[in-house]
RNA sequence: GAGGAAGUGGCGAAAUCGGCAGACGCAUCGGACUUAAAAUCCGAAGCCUUCGGGCGUGGGGGUUCGAGUCCCCCCUUCCUCACCA
């Protein structure tokens, strides 16, 4: 038994311990020594995808503070469910293959193996007896289970949509994958261009997704962007006859149908149907020419979108159905311009202009009319002012509708529309449906036959998994077709109920699949013949918490929730909702250093003297800055190097202690060892360093106990303290205010160690034990403590020692602070102000003194002329 | 352009209700110990000051006996989404 302080020893050795006493493992209804009674809390991380980069330390930061409330709920004596797993298919491990020819399988094992090692080191309570990755066919045999029902419901379909196609790289691309019309990889110019993809029904159910958001415990903000993406908008669709083409008409959208009296033209987006039938032999050219360009300029060069309008008449014009054809009002003309987008609506629009921006900027750069039929109210500018007026006010020249405030009037043209057919209420929604195909390898298979007949059947349930083929070469084809149609004895089958000679579909599921279900799957990892049993997710679901960046407010957790209520609507789930509560961590930044000419310098070339820094070579100043973590800038900090530096506790703690676990906060390696005094600090009120016994006799098993009182009475109500704020601190995660009260306590002990008893020193070991398990747990054993700590139980403050009988009273003067009075805690008003008047009597003198405002308990302002 | 989050010492930050602004750390400075250094321990420290005090939570107004905290306007930074009719 050594006595100094070794982390790199006692770190593995209770990490050894913990694993073979499998304490971290959560048991099943079911399982042998099951407690029905025991409550669950199930507490869940965003797995990660296991990149080549390994982790870093922000990463670490949402699974320290996940780690450090799963044990505290352990010690409370629940059954916590704390899995951790990868979400393991995706296209950096195929790019990587393509460029390597490393398969993704061999990467995506070494990655993961990687990770776990690395998350094993932190000393993180995961039960790994419920590892999941989602490009194992035992796992994605059940993706594609899951996938079957929401086919045999109808909400999965076939059909041609425009998508990115980068020619240079010969490939479609995801929508994640282009960033302003160039491709992530490589920033080559791409386009849209129709293909057949799979489709899944989300708008179906966008509106449970938005309703159903107000039940559950998330941060407003993450709220307010599922509710924007879903974008629920009302209004009406209306018809408009085209001039000249009696077997077409146009459709439209719009939020504003009492506008419909001043709408002076229309707008197609370029891409939209009807545009090759009505444009007359006049125009074409022109049209022509804009669809081409609009197909990559208006997606291309976003940066310099300088806002300005463009557009080309067809020489077509519509027959506003508010007037009478003879009306020389009712004939607009019809344009089309990328301000309109096709996916959106019905893909066209009515102009008008005087009361929508857009429209309004359109119609001056064409010289095309504006009318005016909504009065702002007084006060507010209108056309009268040459500004378009987009509030709410009274109709004007708007014939039936006249005279009405604009939320009658929308109700009154609805009704108006529909009474002479030409219309009908509406509501549409941003959320399109969710192109859910990808031509790529690495990625589930669809269980889908096509067979000769032209039906499209799933291969059956018990069929399943459908196999990835072993491939070598992922390269897309030149035509965007997928890697797999390249393996003909895997595509050709048979269905095996018809018999029929059947092709496999050759797409895979996107990324998003594998973690559309996983936190079911956590809760019965092994099951062979369900994706997960119902009494297991009877009894783990909804996770209690989720944890993760807010980098996943819309996509995952959308498609997660979709996922989930196509499960409940099957009777596979229980709850609506999957999630809870969410919490979503900060970002980890970093520092970085530029010099005058604001060039970066990488880190490695700095150098610091005090608060300055200086180019290591150059010696020119720099100035720090605060940006995200980037290999270019030589700023990553990975938690292996800090562990094997200051030891994972205390690598834990100032992850936590740089602030709380929502804000984003710079990483600052020069701040650890404050962290590291700390838990050295800690070692030596327990551990004599020049001694050889494992603990300091007061703290041995049994010590003589003191009285609670004198110096030991101080520590009780230190102690208090902090086991109070470390307590409050997981209401909000900023667990940097528990450890700054486990630090007051320490410096308060230092002086006082000789006052303190055993039961003072387990109690806050129990308490530290969730954020510097190892340390705590050796210092635990070494007092002979029985059992575990991390089975130990979360120690709670006993009220009464957080009251103190004496309290130090502010006194002020016109709210000026002026002196501070000892008070008895329980004086009255009238105690109070005598004592405060004579703390203050020399600012008082020669004053009137007009009133008094005495805060029981808090403090006494004199108010004074 | 829209939405969100946030601005407090040299730095990370703290401050249930409106009630002593800057706890706890880092860096800094001083002292002890040491042949010396490291480590450790003790102490100082928001800024200005004529040593009475004054000024201080991005800026400007307001409410209040009292505002980092509540209300109005403005500025800056970061994140997300881009013409959604």
């Amino acid at each position: 038994m050594t006595n100094a302080y070794e982390p790199q020893k006692i770190e593995p050795r209770w990490q050894a311990r913990w694993q073979s006493e499998a304490v971290y493992r959560a048991l099943n209804p079911g399982d042998p020594g099951f407690d029905p009674k025991q409550k669950k809390y199930y507490v869940l991380d965003m797995f990660p995808y296991p990149s080549g980069s390994g982790l870093h330390v922000g990463h670490a930061l949402g699974y320290v503070g996940t780690d450090i409330v799963s044990r505290k709920k352990r010690m409370e004596g629940c059954n916590v469910l704390h899995p951790m797993g990868w979400d393991a298919f995706g296209l950096p491990a195929e790019q990587y293959a393509i460029q390597t020819g490393k398969h993704p399988r061999a990467t995506t094992n070494e990655n993961t193996r990687n990770f776990k090692r690395q998350l094993e080191l932190i000393g993180l309570s995961y039960d790994w007896s419920r590892e999941i990755d989602t490009s194992d066919p035992k796992y994605y045999r059940w993706t594609q289970w899951l996938f079957n029902r929401l086919f045999e419901k109808g909400l999965a379909y076939r059909t041609s949509v425009p998508v990115w196609w980068c020619e240079e790289l010969k490939t479609v691309l995801a929508n994640e994958e282009v960033i302003n019309g160039r491709s992530e990889r490589g920033n080559h110019p791409c386009v849209r261009r129709p293909l057949e993809q799979w489709m899944l029904r989300i708008t179906s159910y966008a509106e449970r997704l938005l309703a159903d958001i107000d039940a559950v415990d998330w941060p407003e903000s993450i709220k307010i962007q599922q509710r924007e993406w879903i974008g629920k908008s009302e209004g009406a669709e209306i018809r408009f006859a085209l001039d000249g083409h009696d077997t077409h008409s146009l459709t439209v959208f719009t939020t504003r149908p009492d506008t419909l009296w001043g709408a002076t033209f229309m707008v197609l987006a370029p891409e939209h149907e009807l545009v090759q039938r009505i444009t007359t032999p006049q125009q074409r050219a022109a049209v022509e020419q804009y669809v081409k360009a609009s197909a990559t300029k208006s997606e291309l060069d976003r940066t310099d979108a300088s806002k300005v309008k463009t557009g080309v008449f067809t020489g077509c014009f519509a027959l506003n159905p508010a007037f009478d054809v003879a009306d020389p009002r009712a004939k607009v003309p019809v344009w089309i311009a990328d301000y309109v987008m096709l996916g959106y609506g019905t893909g066209a629009i009515m102009s008008v202009p005087g009361h929508d921006e857009r429209d309004f900027e359109f119609a001056r750069k064409f010289d095309l009319e504006v009318r005016e039929v909504v009065a702002p109210p007084k006060g507010h500018k209108g056309l009268a002012d040459g500004e378009c007026f987009t509030g709410e006010g009274t109709a004007v020249n708007s014939g039936p509708i006249d005279g009405l405030a604009t939320k009658a009037a929308k109700a009154r043209a609805i009704e108006w529309l529909v009474s002479r057919k030409l219309g009908s209420a509406r509501t549409t929604y941003k959320l399109r449906d969710w192109l859910f195909s990808r031509q790529r390898y690495w990625g589930e298979p669809f269980p889908l036959l096509h067979l000769a007949d032209g039906t499209t059947v799933a291969v059956p349930d018990d069929e399943l998994p459908v196999l990835l083929p072993p491939m070598d070469d992922f390269k897309p084809a030149s035509d965007g077709s997928a890697p797999l149609a390249r393996v003909p004895e895997w595509v050709n089958t048979v269905d095996p109920r018809s018999g029929q000679k059947a092709r496999r579909d050759t797409d895979t599921m996107p990324g998003w699949a594998g973690s559309c279900w996983y936190w079911l799957r956590f809760m019965d990892p092994h099951n062979q013949t369900a994706p997960f049993s119902k009494e297991a997710e009877r009894y783990w679901g909804p996770v209690d918490l989720y944890v993760g960046g807010a980098g996943h407010a819309v996509m995952h957790l959308l498609y997660a929730r979709f996922w989930h209520k196509v499960f409940f609507d099957a009777g596979l789930v229980h709850t609506n909702e999957p999630f809870q509560r969410l919490f979503n961590q900060g970002m980890v930044t970093a520092y970085a250093y530029q010099d005058a000419g604001s060039r970066l310098v990488p880190s490695a070339a700095v150098e610091a003297s005090g608060d300055k820094y200086v180019n290591a070579e150059t010696r020119e100043p720099l100035t720090q800055i605060v940006t995200k973590m980037a290999k270019s800038l030589g700023n990553v900090v990975n938690p292996d190097d800090m562990i094997a530096e200051y030891g994972a506790d205390t690598f834990r703690l100032y992850e936590m202690f740089m602030g709380p676990l929502a804000d984003s906060k710079p990483w600052n390696t020069r701040d650890i060892p404050g962290c590291k005094r700390f838990v050295e600090r800690v070692w030596r009120v327990f551990v004599e360093p020049e001694g050889d016994a494992p603990i300091r006799a007061q703290f041995a098993a049994g010590a003589q106990v003191p009285a609670i009182q004198g110096d030991t009475l101080t520590l009780e109500r230190s102690l208090a303290r902090a086991l109070k704020r470390a307590d409050d601190s997981f209401q909000n995660l900023n667990l940097n205010t528990a450890i700054a009260g486990f630090m007051t306590f320490i410096n308060d002990a230092t002086p006082l160690l000789p006052a303190m008893s055993r039961s003072q020193g387990e109690r806050f070991l129990r308490a530290l034990a969730p954020f510097a398990p190892h340390l705590c747990e050796e210092l635990w054993s070494r007092m002979g403590m029985p059992g575990l700590i991390v089975q130990a139980q979360w120690p709670v403050a006993e009220a009464h020692y957080l009251i103190e009988d004496e309290i130090d009273l502010p006194v002020q003067v016109n709210g000026k602070l002026r002196a501070t009075a000892k008070a008895q805690k329980d004086a009255d008003n009238a105690q109070l102000e005598a004592i405060a008047r004579s703390a203050v009597e020399n600012h008082l003198a020669g004053k009137e003194v007009v009133k008094t405002v005495v805060v029981p308990g808090r403090l006494v302002n004199f108010v004074v002329k």
